[in-house]
This record gives C-alpha cells, structure tokens and sequence, in this order.
DNA sequence: TTGTATGCGTTATCAG
DNA sequence: CTGATAACGCATACAA
C-alpha cells in the first residue's frame, strides 16, 4: 500500500522510463520525440500515477495559463451572462478563469489587480467604477465599457449608436415626447453615451424629449421622484420612455404600475443590455441588445493576443433592438 | 529608464538591504524579525519596487490558497447566488476562487477535477451531475446536493423538510388536492428528497395528492401534458401544485396561464429555491428559500478545514417558507 | 533526436 | 534573531 507517500516527479517517471528527464518533459508535452521513448515514457507515467504539475511549469515560464476576471458580482443577470461568455472563450483558448468580484467596492477592484499579479496571471479583463484604477504596466490589459488611455484597449457596445436606435424605435412606435432616464456614474463611461445618442438623435427627428440624470445612489427613488412631477391629471407628460438599463427598466415599469400608468398602453418602455428571464425565456423589457458573446470573444482574443502594441485602442460592437412587451410592436 | 529589465526578487532585496535572503522571507510573511531589519527590508522592496512571487511559494509550499469552485453555470439565478456567496465566504478566508462552469457536461466535471489537481488547488467544492464522478483522494472534496459516500462531505438544505413544509403551507392555505411536479436526475440526488417529503407529509396529513416524476431532458412540456390530463371541463383536478425549483415553478405558471388557469386563484404554486428578482425585489414565486449564505459558508468551512477525518458526511441546512405572489397568503 | 545541467522565486532547515 | 544553502517540479539551452 504505497499510497501518497512521495509525489511523483518527471525525473521519477524518467528513471522508471530508463530515458532521461528531458525527454520525459517533451512527451508530456507532446513534443517530437521517438515514438519507442514515447511509449516508454507513456508506460512509465502510468505505472507510477504520475500527475503533471503546473505550479513548477508556472515558475519556470513565467505564464500561468489563467486570466483574471475583475466584475461586480453574478448576481446581476447582465454580469452573469458576461462572464459566461467570457469563461466559454477563454476555455476555447485552453485557458483557465480566476473571478474576482469587486461587489462595486473600488478599493477592492485595486486590491483584486494586485493578487492577480502576485499569481502571475497571463492577463486581466476588468469591468470596473474607480476612476483612478491602477492598471499595470507589463501585463495584458483589457477593460470593458471603461476607456481610460489608448494603451489600454477597452471593449464596449456601440452606446452611442444603441441611444440612437431607441429614439428612433420609439419615434416610430408613435410616442410624442419621450425621456431618458439615466443613472450618471462620475467617471464618463462608454455607457454614459446612450443618453448622448438619445438626445443627438431627438434633435435630429425635431422629437420633443428630456434627458433626467440622477446619481447612481439612488436611482429607483429619484427617477420615482422625476416621473411623478411630470404626473398630472392622471396623466404622464410622455408616452415614450428610455431606460439606462434592463433592470431599471423593469424597477421603473413597477413605479409607474402603483402610478396607475399603464405599460406599453400610456407609455413605451425599452431598456438597455437584452436581459432574458433565466438566460432563455424572453426578454424581460423591450430592450436594446448588448452583443455580449462577441464581447467576451473579443476580450479574450485581445486580452491573449501576442501582438500588445497597435492594438486598438476602443472597439464598438453593434447592438441591436429586441421587443420585450412593453412597447406596442408585438 | 530600468523599466522591467529583470524581475525584482527577494534575492535582490536582501542585497540591496545588506541582510540575508531568509531574512527578507520573515519579513515578507510577517514573522518576527528585528525592527532594524525589518525597516531596512521594506525600505529596500520599496526602492526596488519588488513585488511578492506566489508562484515561487506554490511550488516550494504546495498550497495555492486557491479553490475550485465546479458548477453548471452562472446564469441559472440559484446558482449566481450560491457563486455569490461561495466567493464571499472564501475571499473572508484569504482563499481565491477558481471557477469551471461546466453547462452540465459530465464529462467537463470530471476534467475540470483534474485540471484543478494540476493546478494545485487546495480544494474542490462541487456541485456536479455524473453519479460516476472520479473523486481525487489526496484532496480536500466537499459537494452540494449529492452525497457520494460518506468519506466525502455533503452540504444539502433539508430537501425533505421542504417538501413536507410545501405540503403543510398548501394545506394551511386551503387547497383540497394537491401535486408535485419534480425532474428527476438519474442520480438519486439530495433534492428528490423534496417530493418524498412531500408524498410523506401528504399521506401523514390524510391530503389527496399525485407525484409526477419527469425526466430530466424535456421537462416543462412532460409538465404541460401531464396538467393538460388533469384539465377536464375547463378546471384543475388540483388547486395546489408544489414545483422542483422557482425557475420550474415559474415555467409551469405560464403554462397555467395559456390554459386559461388562474394563479392563484385557481391553483396555488409553491416552488423551490429562493429565487428573488434581480437578487433583491422580492422572490418570483411563493416557494421554499434554500439557505445560500450557510450553504456557501459550510462549504468553505469544511473545504478549508484541517480536520480531514472525523468530518460529517452530511449537512443539512434547515429551510423557510416565503410569499412570493402564487399562493393566497397575501 | 536524446541527455545533462542549470535556474525560475520561494520556503525551510540548521548552524552561528 | 540572523544568514547560508538546499530543495520544490519543470523547461530549455547546449552538448553529445
């Protein structure tokens, strides 16, 4: 019964093999080696219950094969249909996944790429709210809907142009005078420019329309606040609404049901991100769709590239509209 | 401009500081070391910008301080929770989290084990499909809602409870004929305990019931048909229906409604899980609310304990009941 | 092609 | 309390 008694090295299997430790790493490897000392090794490897062990690999090559995944949490439907994605391409790139959750807590988020650096991770992909967020300097570095400098390449959806199409849509849907409501985080995210596409593209269409911004403590109470001082007589002062994101959406659409207004009857909703109740049972809101499988594709195909200079710098993924039953296109 | 010519070591440190090597290992890991030297340690990391190597550490220590955390995915909303709370309780032990989604691919269970052996993992938390699971020995192993044996821990809710606690409530809430609509895995898993708890309670309470145990492939239509049998003359045969999981219960509810039945003035639904919208604006359907956070807490517990031996083989965490909409308990 | 020897950065032992 | 030195398991340059 010789169980555990001593771990099983190369040099103990190359022993066993008759074949020296080299030729051992190159099989496990799967190097060109003579096919008689391969299966020799093979044999060896087996009789032994030899058992590779990447931690030795790891300090030898500097490369840990691992991708460090900063976001705020799982729990919010968005993040976890992103991180899903995001494992499936760095799995399809024979990678493995750390996950940090920052839970939006920006000293953590700091602290999170620090340990990921102590574990010589091969990469970060990070989807953060500090604005003074520490990005390293020697390690491949991709953000997501964050822009901070040209050599940091961040993904995002094209915001600007989802705005744009909401306005549009509900223009066409036949709304009068339309809002956007939108929760305004200090740092000028990529996300920050849907309200800019709204309000670009109301202007153009002659549309009469407000933009309502609100800080991002409190955003259910103040767009509460927003919507019922333009409540009278029983009546909302707009028959189009557009949300900054799917769950707001949906928190707004719960308001306006105690307010007495009827969705999408008095007023229109779409929201933004293409949330889907339990990943595949319809959209929970109308709504404007992030791409977020090419999202992820291209955050890992970035994030693993060999190429780190001439990058580029922000790249924009097309979205597009998806009814969800509260508009009137059904 | 000595940017990252050469990586700063504790080597290095200690010349740069005057002291020995092992010195500077002391003070890094903050063992007990003169003030002097400890000041001139810092004093020299600091200069030189060291930054601490865990990879060197896994190797010479064997322990990672890093768990694997296998799961189906994220996007089920139970199971974003128990990742949620996993994380938390092992981030408050100082442990990273290593996580494999595997969309319930048996044969990714057993590979994803293997991958974390390779890597080191100081141990695996499991919540898996293949009752031929290969469970490592050498290595801490704790599973969610499957027991293997009892060599291996087990964290579960008090399944059967719920069910007889499903049973109670639609009795208490009036109903006359009562039925469990459960998937059944192949796998005699922890949670099938919920339809004998409520089969149990059922014939204990003298309440006319029916189990319907489908398999686990095409679930939600073997439930339509069987509640289309039990349709006759526009009406029910049952006014209580108690539902393997929310996101079931919640699929049979649409079902319901297609037919033309109320909920819950027709049937009372009670699902199973805990599932909340968006995490925090109240449960989707009345049902039995798993208690994530202990579950997730115990599981790190044990993961992480010393004691190998001498653990339980199975841990079951006492459940509740909570309104949420389908029953008339308003 | 195969074999040998060295070092990756850390911890731990053991003698001062 | 400090300091020199030997592993840990693997990959690789270099010699054969």
């Amino acid at each position: 019964m010789n169980s555990d008694r001593k771990t099983v090295t190369m040099l103990d299997v190359a022993r066993e093999a008759g074949v020296a430790l080299g030729t051992v790493s190159k099989v496990i490897n799967h190097q060109p080696v003579g096919e008689k000392y391969r299966k020799k090794v093979q044999d060896a490897a087996q009789r032994l219950g030899y058992q590779y062990n990447a931690t030795g690999k790891a300090l030898r090559t500097n490369r840990t094969d691992m991708i460090a995944v900063i976001i705020p949490n799982t729990v919010n439907p968005y993040f976890a249909l992103l991180v899903h994605y995001l494992n499936l391409e760095l799995e399809k790139r024979n990678n493995k996944m750390l996950l940090c959750f920052t839970e939006y807590d920006r000293s953590r988020e700091n602290e999170f790429i620090e340990m990921a650096q102590l574990n010589r991770v091969d990469g970060i992909i990070a989807l953060t709210y500090n604005p003074k967020l520490s990005i390293p300097e020697g390690i491949p570095f991709v953000t997501i809907d964050r822009f901070f400098s040209s050599s940091v390449p961040c993904v995002a959806s094209d915001n600007f142009g989802g705005g744009v199409l909401a306005a549009k849509k509900l223009k066409e849907l036949g709304c009068r005078k339309i809002a956007m409501l939108f929760t305004g985080s200090p740092l000028t995210s990529e996300p920050s420019k849907r309200k800019d596409g709204f309000a670009s593209c109301s202007i153009e269409m002659g549309m009469p329309f407000e933009v309502k911004v609100v800080p991002p403590d409190h955003p259910i109470e103040d767009y509460g606040a927003f919507l019922r001082e333009h409540f009278r007589e029983g009546r909302l002062e707009f028959d189009g609404l557009f949300v900054g994101t799917d769950q707001q959406a949906w928190e707004v659409i719960q308001i306006l049901k105690e307010m007495g207004v009827r969705v999408p009857e008095d007023v229109q909703v779409i929201g933004f991100d293409g949330i889907e109740m339990f990943g595949n049972h319809g959209y929970i809101v109308s709504t404007i769709v992030q791409p977020v499988r090419e999202i992820a594709e291209v955050c890992a195909s970035l994030v693993l590239s060999d190429e780190r200079s001439r990058q580029p710098s922000l790249v924009c993924l097309p979205v597009r509209y998806a009814y969800g039953g509260t508009t009137r296109d059904a």
